[in-house]
DNA sequence: TATTAGCACTCAAATCTTTTGAGTGCTAAC
DNA sequence: GTTAGCACTCAAAAGATTTGAGTGCTAATA
């Protein structure tokens, strides 16, 4: 059985009214939308089909019908339409931040304000090259080391060192290490290559070990996939997503990046979807404890092609419609923003 | 009435066992403890005496005993003995970090992770000076100061400029910067300082405000009270605390830095306890919402007499012993680990 | 005088019972 | 195909009952 019109139509209203209400919807309410014109028997009817093709049911016998993930499927598929207007309010939140990881940290944090849902972004899996290395000498016994990435994501590494260099030392060093490291990929960054570059230049040195381990350190941890949240107290407002101890784990998990990590990899798998909006609901996605969970996820994009992520993760009971126009929104945005800046580094 | 030795014994019974049940407290429960021999008749009667002087309280006329708040107090002042064995686990837990930052961060983390409460941890108040400033040019439009802190605290602050630098510039702005301001307290540093610091050198350009202004922005973020939290989801762990609602203000305000740092100021402000370990029960504090909970804080010490705190926001019924211990443990590596440090940086 | 056994009493919590009402499916009439 | 009517269902709310841990008081005891 195909749905008809008035199928649709009324599929659309049940869950529409249950988005807003998060009570089972009676036929009753249904026939009272003036524009259907329908009773309540005839409803009941439809209601009955519409359970039997999957879309809807019964938490009791004598309750309204809920939606299923398949009715919301359909609802975020074919029925929804989104919102438009929400953009006036959201363009102005976004401060123009010229350090990636203050920005990510930021995009999450405006949208679980605007959305009241918990929010993860990660940063862009771009190519991440080493725009330079600074080594300064902090007091005799200690190196800092800054690297500065491309996007400006910025490590720094405290580098302990038994022997005292002085100031032309470790010019030498900041010249050795730039020449051979500036431009390289972070993920070409091993041990192998800087042994190849300690032969290579004729230095060795223990300090000259002491230093790269700092830098490999330092060079490792900016090249793990940062995830940024924002907004996790809000999974307490939503009773249906559990009890107590159901969101305490989930919250708990929310918190554990590698998880977190998991759940992104598993929800961007297909880009199916029109405009990179991916909405995973119920138990379309198989991370334990999120069965009651939808998760929304976009892909932002930068100029050379690489793209990020932003996440939200709420109720199934969710405002698709105005989570995904927001969504829609801050991607432009931040594409916008990621070219622009693209822009000033290559003319200005 | 004064407490006699069997009212105090008694009086401690029934808290310790209120402690480990969290059930009021009946009297045969009491009487059947052997050392003490009494019927449960007696304990009642003992009891009586103990509710009129406000040491427990009845939550209704059939049930057993909890603590009040002058109970809990009295618990804490006079009957608890600590445990001291703990010891021996925790010494391992805290690897040695050369970053203030990232050591009270796994200060946070690891007492959140022994004691299953929320923690708290603020960096020491010392004065802050400026070890030493690196300036380096990042691109043409874009310079990058990197401000270390006496304790490696570090800063870094993205300065976007109008005009070209050669490298020759950016070292001469170096010497400069740290000329003036290395040693310098990030308090003195202000507009002021810097504009006489222009005019003694007779330096002046625009690019040099827009460097001051990025300097100060970065000492201005460096100055403020940082706050590391850890184990905030602790806190749902303990249903007496309230409901859903009241559980998701206080997980709110336990992530709003403004709010945690009135908390601890108000909580540290009487030192008259020993060891420095404050405790404050229920209503003794009087942030709404933490009526319920009590907050226990410790003062850690660094050589040059800077004080910083670190705290446990846990319920009522609070392991006071067990988290006693353990912050007394804590404190005394930590003023360890800094004692240590200042040796290393004065003799090595 | 302090302690205790005994007993009637209290009251929250658990359990069971009843009522309510929103909602259903079915049938017969339109 | 639509709808009015009606018997039926069942979760949730409200009410009634039972249970049991705990109390306070009194009178007997050491």
């Amino acid at each position: 059985m195909e749905l008809d019109e008035r199928k649709k139509t009324i599929l659309k209203l049940i869950i529409a009214t249950y988005l807003e209400t998060g009570e089972p919807v009676g036929s009753r309410t249904i026939s009272k939308f003036n524009d259907l014109n329908l009773s309540s028997a005839t409803i009941r009817n439809e209601m009955a089909d519409l359970e039997e093709l999957g879309y809807i049911v019964q938490p009791h016998t004598s309750a309204g019908r809920i939606p299923t993930d398949k009715g919301y499927r359909f609802y975020v598929d074919n029925l929804m339409e989104e919102k438009e207007e929400a953009e006036v309010e959201k363009s102005t939140l976004l401060e123009r931040v010229d350090r990636m990881e203050l920005l990510l940290k930021q995009v999450a944090k405006v949208l679980a304000y605007n959305t009241n849902y918990a929010t993860l972004v990660t940063a862009p899996n771009y190519r991440k090259t080493v725009k330079f290395i600074q080594l300064s000498k902090v007091d005799e016994a200690t190196l800092l080391a800054v690297i500065v990435i491309e996007g400006n994501l910025i490590k720094n590494q405290i580098i302990p060192i038994d022997t005292i260099l002085d100031n032309e030392d470790v010019l030498k060093f900041n010249i050795l290490l730039n020449t051979f490291l500036q431009g390289a990929s972070l993920e070409d960054i091993n041990l192998e290559m800087i042994n190849a570059m300690k032969k290579q230049s004729g230095e060795y040195s223990i300090i000259l070990d002491q230093i790269f381990q700092g830098i490999i350190e330092a060079v490792h941890e900016a090249n793990e996939l940062e995830i940024y949240t924002s907004g996790a107290t809000n999974i307490l407002k939503y009773p249906e997503i559990g009890d107590i101890s159901k969101t305490s784990e989930l919250l708990e998990k929310f918190e554990d990046k590698e998880e977190l990590s998991h759940l992104l990899e598993e929800t961007t798998g297909n880009k199916d979807d029109s405009h990179d909006i991916q909405v995973y609901i119920g138990e379309e996605n198989t991370v334990s404890n999120m069965e009651d969970c939808s998760i929304v996820t976009a892909t932002y994009k930068m100029p050379e092609g690489a793209t990020g992520t932003i996440g939200i993760l709420g109720p199934k009971r969710m405002d698709y419609k105005k989570v995904v126009s927001t969504l829609k929104n801050l991607t432009i945005e931040l594409d916008d923003i990621f070219n622009k800046r693209k822009g000033v580094n290559d003319d200005g």
